[in-house]
DNA sequence: AAAAAATACGAGCATTTACTCGTTTTCATC
DNA sequence: GATGAAAACGAGTAAATGCTCGTATTTTTT
């Protein structure tokens, strides 16, 4: 018995049971537990294979390296933030005077760090290994697209070089005030981004325009 | 010989002599330079050994843990720091135009970055451990207070409240934009800090005053 | 000069942590 | 029910790292 199974013999790639899949996922709701709370660096495999109720052999069982499990849980990353902030960026809410959709925006970006405080932790957290930041970036750039979407229908004549711009500097803003924000007391939470909404207003009325924009479809 | 001597005997509280002193400071440079390329965490004590050409030993005669590297440390960031910003944002800069006001504090801090790169690890870096976060947030404070004395001169009937609250938005702004630019090409950062030089423009602009203000010793 | 204190060394300890291995148990397929 | 693959286990390994210890050398003090 036990043949020198490495764990991952290619020419035969592992014909998952449901058993197995239930697993998978379950390692992978521990780590995003466990790295929502001390971060993914600090965050030990067999921590991970503790919090989720299996040995650290079954762990290595379903993932090569702890890399792995971070790759893992791109896609739920990359994709809960692109439901997420489709529905919070889409046409209607570009029409929007520019006030209010800016207050909609940052107020849902406070709601989603409460509700997926990991995300949260690779977003804002530091840039530890290479394969993070590079995970961090795709998710910053998809949010980047729909920002620069919404700036594109209020002012169509802009080029692109310069709505992508404007969507980068207004994500860095947010990145920048937000870890102080969500780490103070309600009061000076609510200060601080109501300042940031501000501040975003005054840099980018005189670009996207202050008013609400016709939804003229004359074309 | 070697009585129980555990490094750090009270009552006898190590008279230093003229090499030990050199050192110190030779350790401290070395932690500065290993810092500035891994980040705190990741400078192993051993490396900082080596970079300074002692032996761990040796090193442990001067520091009794990796942590009391950072409190040596501390006092060059802060001091550098002060200083730095002490000869940047002094009353005559803040009488200028705001837009070259903030033109200059944005390229002084370029290029402060690129002279002193460990305090840049530190003050952008990640809050991995609490004692970090606490130094990083008291040079934080330590700028924002010039900052807030900055618009204190330029509109002296706003309540300090709301003077703090522009100074800390506005060096979040900053901190949200820097890593960006400094981590791009030239053309890159020579945009992102023209976006951040506007948006603070916009921000400040309505509130401290876009013009020159007079140098007035009336009262 | 002698004693004491400070400095210096570097092999090695203790701990942590990503990961392995040999084995056993559960499941799917015949 | 027999057989082999997948899943599960958990003690154990190798490497990294903060730090110590016994000892040797240099400097200061007496």
């Amino acid at each position: 018995m036990a043949p020198g199974r490495s764990q991952q013999q290619r020419s035969a790639p592992i014909r998952r049971q449901e058993r197995g899949r239930r697993r998978i996922a379950e390692i992978l709701d521990a780590a995003e537990e466990v790295i929502a709370e001390v971060g993914f660096e600090e965050a030990t495999t067999n921590a991970i294979a503790a919090r989720a109720g299996v040995s650290p052999g079954s762990l290595y069982q379903f993932f090569a390296n702890k890399e792995q499990i971070l790759d893992g849980l791109l896609p739920r990353y990359t994709e809960s933030s692109r439901d997420f902030w489709n529905s919070r960026l889409n046409a209607e809410v570009a029409r929007l005077p520019l006030a209010e959709l800016l207050d909609r925006v940052v107020e849902a970006m406070a709601a989603f760090k409460v509700q997926r405080p990991a995300f949260w932790v690779l977003f804002h957290g530091s840039p530890a290994s290479p394969r993070l930041t590079e995970v961090a970036e795709e998710v910053r750039a998809g949010i980047a697209a729909r920002v620069r979407d919404v700036f594109a229908i209020r002012e169509p004549q802009l080029p692109d070089e310069r709505l992508e711009l404007l969507a980068t500097v207004s994500i860095a803003i947010v990145r920048g005030v937000f870890p102080l924000a969500m780490a103070a007391d309600e009061y000076r939470r609510a200060q601080l981004l109501a300042e940031v909404k501000g501040a975003l207003l005054g840099y980018l009325g005189p670009v996207v325009g202050y008013g609400a924009v016709a939804d003229d479809r004359r074309s």
